[in-house]
DNA sequence: TGCGTACATTCGGATTAGCGGATAACATAA
DNA sequence: TTATGTTATCCGCTAATCCGAATGTACGCA
């Protein structure tokens, strides 16, 4: 009940929908992140330890990058992905940013190098 | 966009889910509310406002009451509820209360009486 | 007219959440 | 070792949210 609570609270914000929504593509590193929504790296980072809190996403360490993963436990959390987001412009262009970065840097050979 | 950011705002928080949870088994007025969830008139009136703003539930006069219905327009705001609160005792309890609070008052026929 | 009920709103105070620059921590590479 | 890249956390600050008692408003009924 607690874990409902603040799993629907950690989607109650704009950036960390961004955020699921590029993860529902792929996973991705931070920085990878930070080139496709173009926000400060301390903000993405503070919204995903929100995310990871509420357990909504995992992280890995692969290399000197940490990966982070979506984790889709519930299914209102795919139909609310599926149905309100994946349709909408304005998450279809974080996509589209996302797809840009990903063609310069392949995978995670590079971040800084990618800019 | 900004009204799916306030729709799951307004689903973010313990007390708005019992409500819901309680307006998913019928319309119901503000007093039957604060029986059966057994929190202060203020506070119930509070978060309804909450949920109405984000257009989560709609209002009519009936008499003196006001009577809130609930709007269900997204599919994962049906699969939260079903998925995720009909299961859960915590959320059976306040149903329980709100059937025993309904046979006192017979629907809208009274409310102080029925305390 | 005046009382009582139902509901909304205000109030002050506490808690929480947000921001981005700066810095810390750590890995990798030269 | 030194330099560079990646990520997390700290900092001061502002803004939003929550609470329940108290007050305001509207209306039905005697």
């Amino acid at each position: 009940m607690r874990s409902l609570v603040s799993s629907i609270k950690a989607l109650s914000d704009e950036i960390r929908l961004r955020i699921v929504n590029i993860l529902y593509e792929q996973e991705l590193c931070v920085c990878e992140m930070v080139d496709a929504l173009k926000l400060p790296q301390s903000t993405i980072s503070r919204h995903l330890a929100v995310l990871r809190n509420a357990g909504l996403v995992e992280d890995k360490k692969q290399g000197q990058w940490v990966v982070y993963r979506l984790l889709v436990r519930n299914e209102f959390i795919r139909i609310l992905i599926e149905n309100e987001m994946r349709s909408k412009p304005f998450f279809a262009k974080d996509i589209e940013a996302l797809n840009t970065r990903l063609q310069k840097g392949r995978g995670l050979i590079t971040c800084k190098a990618a800019q």
